[in-house]
DNA sequence: GTGAAAGCGCTAACAC
DNA sequence: GTGTTAGCGCTTTCAC
């Protein structure tokens, strides 16, 4: 079994062997182009034999459109993202785009990879859990090419934004927690410095504040397995073991859990109660039945995608943020509070009558 | 903030500004290209100046080489799956190339999505978890695209394949059921026909068989959760319950898990054993302790770049099927067999002494 | 070592 | 509706 790799098929040798010209060829397969039905069926006919497809490079030469859209991932083990890959691509899909990954450091910087990004032409970028620098920002406005931060955002507004309502929702948990009537409240955060870590401990911290608690211990375990089980320790290990605790995502949450019922035989939701902000596979799975917020990451991808399209269209940038609203799913994680959870469609959910 | 987008820099344009000829610009970024420090250094300094990038889709066109690999994914639910493509991802990009990303349809085919890949002119192929027709199997050969199947394997031999081996490892998995003194054995499948779902059972029956062992019950899950339940749930509530459940992957086998303790009450490993394949995140987690065989990603990863990689640079495809050994982890899904089980950096593993 | 020139496979005016 | 022609931005001979 030992072959030769051949070139492969040119619309010219389609155009020969279908008695047209190379344009009629071309025009063949452009929807909307005008041929006529007979010219086009010779021209498939040929091109079926000959087993020819158009070569999508060449193409993206002329077009200056590549199709393609650069996406950077960088936090794999949270379950969140390569769900938000898997739909982010079947959306692509559908428009006929697709999709160019790339890993992002650990510390969520591109910089590193936005040189190869560049160099193919991308028609878009999408940065999932991953920043930005002004420089580079400012570079893709110049160049034209669409941005959109994927449950980030940053300041400058250079970039376009989809996130869940952070703040409101991490309001909404401090509310379910004190409305279960907790007592000592805990915070485990992210990477201090992320956009979307920023807005859950400030939405969390400000409610509890205004609910006369300030007394919140706060630790880090900044996205990362090892690092959420040295915090959990701290928080289990000193003081009074808290029993509210709001960890900025599943990923911590689940771990957090762990290491509070096999590392301190605590008991969850009786001693102590775990929320976590995501909402992903493992969270539904009864071990954990972790109460969290969902992000719809349908509609965010959706958002996205929408908000990529429209600049790519128009050839305008014009950043966006978008925002949509996330809903806190009640599970067992968590003592409930006597009023404010319902139910609907199957799942419970935290919905207090005032609106805050 | 609005702004019309700008075509990108071309090399003519950095030509003009160092005052060289435009194949100097070339030059001056292919590396091992005859060019003089000082003109490299002057066309270095306009390139900078002017922000300029090589158009890699230029590039593309001429050397007939894209630098792309498509790869298909079709179960991002198994941690697996995203894990592979972090790794996949990374490794391409040390070696700088470039990965586009294919979702495949659920029942893991990949032609209709086939044109696409093709229209992009990649210079190689990773399908995981996801078969290839012997029709496209051929196409890719006579067009020299080299395909490796990840994880999955064909019997026409047309394409390469990594795998670990499914069978000796399940044939591990039996012996060690047995050792520990099971009673009632079962097996919980994936897609039947899949090679890997194969391999598996084939390996279980062949070894439990051996040992005088020939009533098997066998459902299958179709490595699908809704499936995996219902699968779950007949094994548990028709018959006498089974005290050794094999599950053809992690991703089901913790389904199986929560089914059995929160749906039935029973107790693992006390009542009830189960051993699943992949090792993949969440079986390592406490609450779960899955005993389960190890795939080693980076050297299944490793081994499906090689392969590509000396296929693209010979030209020439020589289908390989590489099997790389798995692991059996111990952990606390399972009674422990008296003899076999060793410790090693700080995992228990099963090894018994006589080599089948 | 360097520039001129051809051409990769296609799209998009432009005439007819 | 169709063929002719001129590029898209680059790599790669080929002279010099």
């Amino acid at each position: 079994m030992k072959r030769k790799s051949f070139a492969a098929v040119t619309s010219q040798q389609v155009a020969q062997l279908a008695g047209v010209s190379q344009s009629a060829v071309s025009r063949s397969f452009t929807p909307g182009a005008s041929i006529s039905p007979a010219t086009r069926e010779k021209v498939l006919k040929a091109a079926r034999e000959l087993g020819y497809r158009p070569n999508a490079i060449a193409r993206s030469l002329n077009t200056a459109r590549s199709r393609i859209i650069g996406v950077v991932v960088s936090y794999f083990e949270n379950q969140f993202y390569p769900q938000v890959l898997e739909t982010l691509a079947r959306k692509l899909d559908t428009l006929n785009y697709h999709l160019l990954l790339f890993v992002g450091d650990r510390d969520g910087n591109v910089d590193r990879i936005f040189d190869q990004i560049m160099q193919y032409r991308v028609d878009g970028i999408v940065l999932a859990s991953v920043s930005l620098s002004l420089d580079l920002s400012e570079e893709c406005l110049a160049a034209g090419i669409p941005v959109v931060l994927f449950n980030r955002s940053e300041e400058s507004g250079m970039a376009s934004s989809v996130n869940s309502n952070n703040e409101a929702a991490a309001r909404q948990i401090a509310e379910f927690f004190v409305a279960a009537e907790h007592q000592r409240y805990a915070y485990v955060g992210g990477v201090a410095d992320s956009s979307v870590n920023i807005a859950r401990q400030r939405g969390y911290l400000a409610a509890l504040h205004e609910h006369g608690i300030d007394d919140v211990r706060v630790v880090n375990g900044d996205y990362e397995t090892q690092q959420t089980i040295r915090a959990a320790y701290s928080l289990f290990s000193t003081g009074p073991v808290p029993d509210a605790i709001f960890v900025a995502n599943d990923h911590m949450a689940l771990t957090v859990m762990d290491v509070a019922r096999y590392e301190f035989g605590l008991h969850i939701p009786e001693t102590l109660s775990v929320i976590g902000y995501d909402d992903t596979g493992p969270s539904g799975w009864p071990s954990y039945a972790l109460t969290s917020v969902s992000q719809p990451v349908q509609e965010m991808v959706d958002a996205a995608v929408e908000l990529l399209m429209k600049q790519i269209e128009s050839g305008t940038i014009e950043p966006e943020q978008i925002i949509v609203p996330g809903i806190l799913v009640v599970r067992h994680s968590t003592r409930r509070p006597r009023n404010g959870v319902i139910e609907k469609e199957g799942v419970s959910l935290f919905q207090p009558q005032e609106v805050k």
